[in-house]
DNA sequence: CAAATATATTCAAATATTCTAATATATAAA
DNA sequence: TTTATATATTAGAATATTTGAATATATTTG
């Protein structure tokens, strides 16, 4: 698998309610199964899912202390995503002049007749 | 819809290849629907499904000349995310420190009896 | 060792996504 | 005004994702 697709593999797992708010909360440190159950209202069998699905993709990791898994961040990438996702986007791109209501415009290229 | 479900929405529809090929080509500049036909190895119809689901979603839009639909990146989020999609990252972060053979290692918190 | 606790796995149903084929629409050219 | 070009929409099949329920496994405690 290329780099590129991993990524896009990436995108799809935190695009889901659940999985960021799990990612969001290892950023913030070691977390085990069931400080995400405390706070996340799904049901453990579920957490332990997303958790394989972020596992397998090599996005977090985890080790053992007695019967507790302490999961954590592995991943730089997640950290620059998370912090985007959190960051305010008050203005859109300016963007090619063009008529707001018409819609009319000048195509660039060189495809015009 | 609250600003997180919007950002997991759009972080879903980057998560395709076709999708963030175009969103990389309209990073660029304007392009007209045959303009992406060129190197997009699929269908014009799946294309314009695309295009229109990144419409819906406020990431794109687009302006009229002649026969052409010529689209155009408006959403700021979408440069960041990919600027760090491209991104090489070398290197995992740093983590907890815990035997990588055992995987022991210490639970930091206060659920430990 | 038996019971309790923490977590993972499996299976199946429900739901969502993706793609192809067919068709529709709008503009321009002949 | 017929025809060609550019693009969009719809419908349906194929595929993937998500979740709950049930169950399995490992560790600790009594």
């Amino acid at each position: 698998m290329n780099i590129l697709n991993l990524k896009i593999d990436i995108l799809k797992l935190v695009a889901h309610p659940v999985r960021i708010a799990i990612l969001n909360e290892l950023s913030k440190g070691v977390k085990c199964v069931s400080d995400l159950e405390e706070f996340l209202e799904v049901r453990q069998s579920n957490i332990s899912q997303h958790l394989s699905a972020l596992r397998h993709t090599e996005i977090i990791d985890y080790f053992i202390d007695g019967r507790l898994r302490c999961y954590f961040l592995k991943s730089p990438f997640i950290l620059d995503l998370l912090e985007i996702v959190k960051k305010d986007y008050p203005e859109e791109l300016p963007g090619p002049e063009c008529c707001p209501v018409t819609k009319k415009g000048t195509y660039p290229g060189d495809r015009r007749k």
